[in-house]
DNA sequence: AGGCGAAGTTCCGTAAGGGAACCCCAGGTG
DNA sequence: CACCTGGGGTTCCCTTACGGAACTTCGCCT
């Protein structure tokens, strides 16, 4: 589809989309991150084509946020998160937050998230890195920063 | 593409990338989020084609992120982020903190938030929504929930 | 020796993106 | 009044990527 590339935009969001962005990725990274780790489970929970399964796969580990881990004498792998991946499932649970507020309807959210240190169901809450305080939308100034220019 | 809609599955993340998942659109979000409200300006900015252009911003209004209004006597319109698109501009400040921490490389981030509560240039952070303290991938556990029979 | 199972790979038909040209229409200009 | 202009799309064609299913590979198991 001759795709444009957003990796080469000075803007963050543009060069995370280049390494999550395609349809399924994030689907993908949720399934490695609930325990899923071979491709036929993966395969087979998504119901993604095989084809476009490992194209993803192969992007994702290229991109540092997936590493294949062989289980078997055979030519046989798990995937696992690195610590780029893992960094990355923040982005996954602001999602959820966003779909069990405004999409989830009457029934409620389909999964809960239990916090390990205070043991409570809760939800991610994103706070300023500085006060802690409540940071949304209406609430910051964008400046340019070191790497503005390109 | 017949592509697969994501949005039948009991999962979150997956009916929020009905809303937001396709090529483009997190992108069109953030230049409606910084300011760019006409078409032709977020055409300009991003290089997008105009046909998708189109395609995404009726799609965005019908989801509800996103409100179409006009300017002028002619049929003239400006684009504005709803409250529900407010919200989901977190989505895009958490990708922007994973994008400058992993991507930005040497030059540093191209963008800085300054946080008007405190005045500070500040990351956003994803906290417990219950306890405050900080929310990461490993200390979660995941439970069915109330809308997870479909 | 034959079968199996995981992980890909190949092939084809269809649909989505890219790019450029075209259209519509209300105001402004001469 | 005729014409131009500029924003906001729409249409057309071409290329590329997705979906689905069949096929391949290669050790292990019996």
């Amino acid at each position: 589809m001759q795709r444009t590339q957003f990796g080469e935009m000075a803007c963050s969001i543009a060069r995370t989309l280049d390494v999550i962005g395609e349809p399924w990725s994030p689907l993908i990274l949720r399934d490695v991150w609930v325990g899923l780790s071979r491709f036929d489970q993966i395969q087979a929970d998504l119901g993604i084509s095989r084809k476009v399964l490992t194209e993803r796969l192969n992007h994702l580990v290229e991109q540092g946020v997936l590493e294949r881990r062989p289980y078997d004498a055979r030519p046989r792998f798990e995937y696992h998160l690195t610590d780029k991946g893992i960094d990355l499932v923040e982005i996954l649970m602001v999602m959820v937050r966003w779909g069990d507020r405004w999409l989830a309807g009457e029934a409620g959210p389909p999964v809960l998230y239990r916090h390990h240190a205070c043991g409570q169901v809760a939800a991610v809450d994103p706070r300023c890195s500085h006060c802690g305080e409540p940071m949304h939308a209406d609430g910051v100034d964008l400046l340019p920063g070191p790497g503005s220019a390109r």
